[in-house]
DNA sequence: ATAATAGCAGACATTTTTGTCCACTATTAT
DNA sequence: ATAATAGTGGACAAAAATGTCTGCTATTAT
């Protein structure tokens, strides 16, 4: 569904979501461990993140990442997944034509509209707030 | 969503089902040229059909790939898409861990969930015989 | 029997995705 | 100022997905 690269973008923005709302800032290591993802393709990962805004950075000691609690319910997945993995998951065809639409439909054109838009839906309502307490609560994991 | 493996699969099978209503059994070029596929890869793909035995194939001048008429209808989306990719998409989760379920779910558990057996439940509704009807009543397109 | 047709199998090549390494810059504490 | 910390950027490496080629086997028509 997701490629790698987005659930490991999903999974530290979480992590560094329930940090923040404790204003607490997080260093890749402690990001890399959380989530449990290897350390130099999540700083790649971290970095897709900074620019597209998402999450922010510090360098220097006492430094790292880190995102403002006023953002937090603002900010939903599919922000996270659009500015890894583009928006082929909302426009993207089911059989890969690149010209799909209803004036000249694929053979599941419609069925996979349908799906694409409830996913597109979810994505869209679910805010990495919603997300963090989740996992301060201890109702969900972001390792094994 | 899907590997491009398998979109040229669930092409190349509603291709050579619409085909197979009115008995025709069709070679390797006439299907990458009907779904608009590499030839050489989309070989590979029937082969993959072949021996999960949704499609079949004859040796031989007048030989090629066809489909059984009585199978048509009960050959449905999910049988072609967990031949070819597995059945990660429905049961894969949704932030890439391999133990993520209702006891100790991921961040976005539930709202997957939900999403997946949507998906899985449109792929498991739509049969090869509807979808060749689109193809032959000129509803839906296998090319651009 | 032989030639032509058509799918099969395995090796190979290319591209994309995933993952690593290292030198560099910015910041802070001393 | 300097040393230690922490993110950045670019080059590189490994693995997986996509795509190609070539020779083989099975079938049919003549």
């Amino acid at each position: 569904m997701f490629s790698k690269a987005c659930e490991y973008g999903i999974r530290a923005s979480i992590f560094i979501a329930e940090q923040s709302v404790s204003d607490n800032k997080v260093g890749l290591k402690e990001v890399a461990n959380a989530i449990d993802s290897p350390e130099a393709y999540t700083s790649k990962i971290l970095q897709q993140l900074t620019r597209s805004n998402i999450i922010h950075s510090e360098k220097g000691p006492n430094g790292g990442y880190f995102i403002h609690n006023a953002e937090l319910d603002a900010i939903n997945l599919s922000a996270i997944v659009s500015a890894i993995d583009g928006d082929d998951i909302y426009k993207g065809c089911g059989l890969g034509f690149n010209n799909c639409d209803a004036n000249k439909p694929c053979s599941i054109h419609y069925q996979f509209v349908k799906i694409r838009d409830e996913l597109k839906h979810m994505l869209e309502t679910t805010s990495l707030l919603t997300l963090s307490e989740d996992i301060n609560e201890g109702l969900a994991f972001l390792r094994r």
